[in-house]
DNA sequence: AACGCTAACCTAGCGGCGCTAGATTGTCTA
DNA sequence: TAGACAATCTAGCGCCGCTAGGTTAGCGTT
């Protein structure tokens, strides 16, 4: 029975270079340049094996790297929470320019894939809480939890807008500086 | 050379027709249903009329609705203004409801087509001192475009958290009022 | 040791996409 | 009325996501 044992653990670690080849041609060439023949030629093996994997296809591997940037975000926001709304505030930020394709799957692309299933997915509700956590301090008499979610809004808002060429690229960062005074400090 | 004029009058209002097809398309399907052989049914002609209208192919009359957008997005702000932060941010709120394909053709979708040629046009201007209108008289010392450029952003991405099921729905209402009381009144 | 079974895998192809070259039709001028 | 020119269409290219059906490889059984 090792030997099944063994194909089972070869089997997921292919799925898992799938995932990974396609956060690593989204990062280098953008999301659109991931398409599901480019993906089998990375990874050695014909087409078809991409849904023995993934029945969801292309949205599901997608969906599955959106899960592990969740993942890796939770993680970022919580090695902040010491620095408080300022330092979270930056590493959130930080996170979103250092892998910018893998952001747009977590949030513009594969919108209500894994979030529709079963409520909410656990990575998520620990990304939330690394927001959570440092914000709830300074809610003051507000509700922390809607307080959070608006502090969030801002920061993936000045994301997207900035990314979009929306924004003046010389108030960068003063306008993260103007998110972390207008949220950093108890507002009533 | 009266012939001539309505030859030229009928070819601009067919590359109106265009566009119209492709927001109201778009709106109801969404814009992955926005393909250029579909287009080319609904205005009855065939697909290469599209492309004799816009060189740039589908980007380019997504492009052209979103330039529409920004032109109704500003008019919109504008009517807004006597109401103040809390009316403009509610406005613009409503706009982005009531037309989510059109907003996503401003923002999520064709980043650069329309804007990196010279410098920003016109109507992203005027959408923009919408806001700003309502922002400066409360900017304090603050710098009031900065400030007005986040407190964008924070209804922006309140916008698209929220559309990607992200936040809570009972939260909605209760969000926009946080935004209004941090960006309504002098911070310092 | 040879068999048949099952799972893994691949080849080939479907319909649809954005886009375009070249033929065809229609319209105005001389 | 003949020719020039613009407008329009037919047909097709290469690519996409996805899948049906055939082929191969590894397994337990006799």
């Amino acid at each position: 029975m090792t030997q099944r044992q063994r194909r089972v653990r070869d089997r997921s670690e292919r799925g898992q270079r799938i995932v990974s080849a396609a956060r690593e041609l989204a990062e280098a060439e953008g999301w659109d340049a991931v398409t599901t023949r480019r993906l089998a030629a990375l990874i050695e093996y014909s087409q078809p094996v991409l849904y023995s994997h993934f029945p969801g296809g292309k949205d599901a591997i997608m969906a599955a790297a959106a899960l592990e940037g969740f993942a890796e975000l939770a993680e970022v926001l919580a090695s902040a929470r010491e620095g408080g709304v300022a330092g979270v505030a930056g590493a959130y930020v930080a996170f979103a320019e250092a892998k910018p394709a893998l952001y747009d799957a977590m949030f513009t692309l594969a919108s209500d894939l894994p979030f529709a299933q079963d409520d909410t997915p656990p990575v998520l509700q620990e990304a939330f809480a690394g927001l959570y956590a440092v914000v709830e301090p300074v809610a003051g008499r507000q509700a922390p939890g809607t307080l959070t979610e608006v502090f969030w809004g801002a920061l993936h808002g000045l994301i997207t807008l900035d990314r979009g060429r929306r924004l003046s690229p010389e108030n960068h960062a003063e306008r993260l500086a103007v998110v972390v005074a207008r949220f950093g400090a108890r507002g009533d």
